[in-house]
DNA sequence: TTGTACGCGTTATCAG
DNA sequence: CTGATAACGCGTACAA
């Protein structure tokens, strides 16, 4: 290994110049930080991280603790981390707590020993659970996707999301559409519910339908469809894409034609929304942006942490259609034994 | 921040006791032990990543680096590899080099200086220039899902899971099956394509049709399909699962029925394969093994590289079934304008 | 402007 | 079994 030593010598300088002139910092002669610029380079020097992070107390290193990187929005979230730490000279260390909210804690304190800073996507902790943690914290932490009094943040603007989403569906003509909620510890979801319980207060008079909590998964949408059909919904809102595309495979299964009979709407505009068949109609969110924002929330040393909210678009794609009479449960099921439910 | 020497000092031992002691080394009397994991303990004592790492050389840390995190395929890796890596106590660093190939070099001797040893997914960078890099690194390097004679690697037997493939398409009666084929660059391309070949040439006769080379994405797929339609294929197997789905949506846009007219294949197994309609016949592949396996070959410190190859398992879903007369260009486009072709 | 010397927190070596 | 003490590689007061 060759360190800093090697390099002042071969430049014929002291260890001190050296280490000036490879940090650019002032008070080097321009010959000797070059001398040092052409022997660092031609030794093929570089700085041992783990030497410089003991004086400075720097890691040059991002922490990001998600749920589950198999999850397309924590997956983008993570690319957009790991894309602004690198364009900043930082590296990220990862940390995918597997949906086990109770692990986070750990995760959290042997990650934050060897980072400057830590993004959090924690959806699902509970509120009480997380203001601790914060504050257990040594370093600064930038929270995704979900606010908190204590540390800065960067989430999305819902409450449009859901407007847009809601002002497209009733220009349709749809007056029942139901709405398949996201866990109830998920902030995300408190979000999605108050901006709804505005919305649906409205001069029209029209409700939306609350259909209850499902899994925020492909299976959540699987039950949440037969919900809604029992229902006689002739349009559901999704919490998300995954949500989304259950219940636009469960609809197909129970002989349901999307959007003729009834339209599906999603949240997050996932990679898969717009491959699956029919394409979805969803809330677009700037999920590698928001990574990005994280990262750079970290440095900001502002005494009041700064809460950043990133404007959504809806996405009009194909499984949303002109209302048309309701479906219920009495309509009959496909007969053809593919899709035929037992 | 606490040191070890505040421990030393409140368990009333030398710094060096104190030290022997954390790190379970023998000389070191079970009073004293007891004493110091107490004062540890009360003391909240966490042990300085940078300094230990300065001293032992050894980081704690492994470093990944894949093509795209938002790849589901290297998404399950990342998981496998993230889940070992905690088991075994290690962070994981990991590195998106977003599907280009020219910044490899420069991410890993960056990354390679933060960690203990480097899990590579580098599925498209030319054999040739594979060598020179792996020269290059000083730690450990472990490949995944593809092989080197210099590195040790975890991949998968891909010449049995296009076996399975094929023998699945040939006892539904399948006479003319196409292989949509991923990049060139690729090693695991070329590994199906060798069983393609050692396989087509058998007794019964039957080729299989070469499609050629497609972008292993779902726009990939689109294409892929529109060739296999032309050339009359019964069935097409894919280079992998987003591929596949490609060639799932193109079908259905164009009317034909899948598995009723043309019967589809996939490589991978991704989450989304179970999920589409039809739900997508693949071959299975244990990604998050790879992962997992990758990390444990990191600390294999043998002489000879160790070529770990993982079983794959073809997995029938609704995709696939018997062979139907061919559908060619002749055949009739749909009708209905939700997916007639203009 | 340059060089010397100390300290960062740990581990490891060597006497006791 | 225990305790000084010397590294590890680098940044940085302080002195020159």
């Amino acid at each position: 290994m060759v360190t800093l030593r090697d390099v002042a010598r071969a430049a014929g300088v002291s260890l001190a110049t050296a280490s000036r002139a490879m940090s650019d910092a002032p008070h080097v002669s321009a010959a000797n930080r070059a001398q040092v610029a052409r022997a660092a380079e031609s030794l093929g020097y570089r700085p041992h991280p783990a030497a410089r992070a003991l004086t400075t107390g720097s890691t040059g290193t991002v922490g990001l603790v998600v749920p589950d990187l198999a999850n397309p929005f924590f997956a983008a979230v993570a690319k957009g981390v790991q894309a602004r730490a690198r364009e900043t000279g930082r590296e990220v260390l990862v940390a995918d707590t597997d949906e086990d909210v109770t692990v986070e804690p750990d995760v959290i304190t042997r990650l934050g020993d060897r980072v400057d800073g830590l993004v959090l996507c924690s959806p699902r902790l509970p509120a009480d659970r997380l203001g601790p943690l914060l504050a257990a914290a040594d370093g600064p932490v930038a929270l995704v996707n979900r606010e908190a009094p204590d540390a800065p943040s960067v989430s999305f603007d819902i409450a449009d999301g859901v407007r847009q989403a809601l002002d497209h569906l009733r220009a349709l003509g749809h007056d029942v559409v139901a709405y398949a909620g996201g866990p109830r510890s998920s902030w995300s979801d408190a979000e999605r519910r108050t901006a709804l319980a505005r919305l649906s207060t409205g001069t029209t008079g029209d409700a939306v339908l609350d259909l209850g909590s499902f899994r925020p998964t492909h299976g959540g949408g699987v039950q949440a469809a037969d919900l809604a059909l029992a229902a006689g919904a002739t349009a559901v809102l999704c919490f998300n894409d995954l949500v989304a595309l259950g219940v636009l495979a469960r609809l197909h299964a129970r002989g349901v034609a999307t959007p003729a009979d009834v339209s599906v709407v999603g949240f997050d505009d996932v990679a898969a929304a717009s491959l699956v068949t029919p394409a979805l109609t969803t809330v677009a969110v700037p999920l590698a942006r928001a990574g990005r924002v994280a990262v750079d929330l970290l440095a900001g040393g502002s005494p009041e942490p700064e809460h950043r909210r990133l404007s959504v678009e809806l996405v009009v794609r194909a499984s949303t259609a002109p209302a048309s009479p309701a479906v219920t449960d009495s309509r009959p099921l496909s007969t053809d034994p593919e899709v035929a439910i037992r």
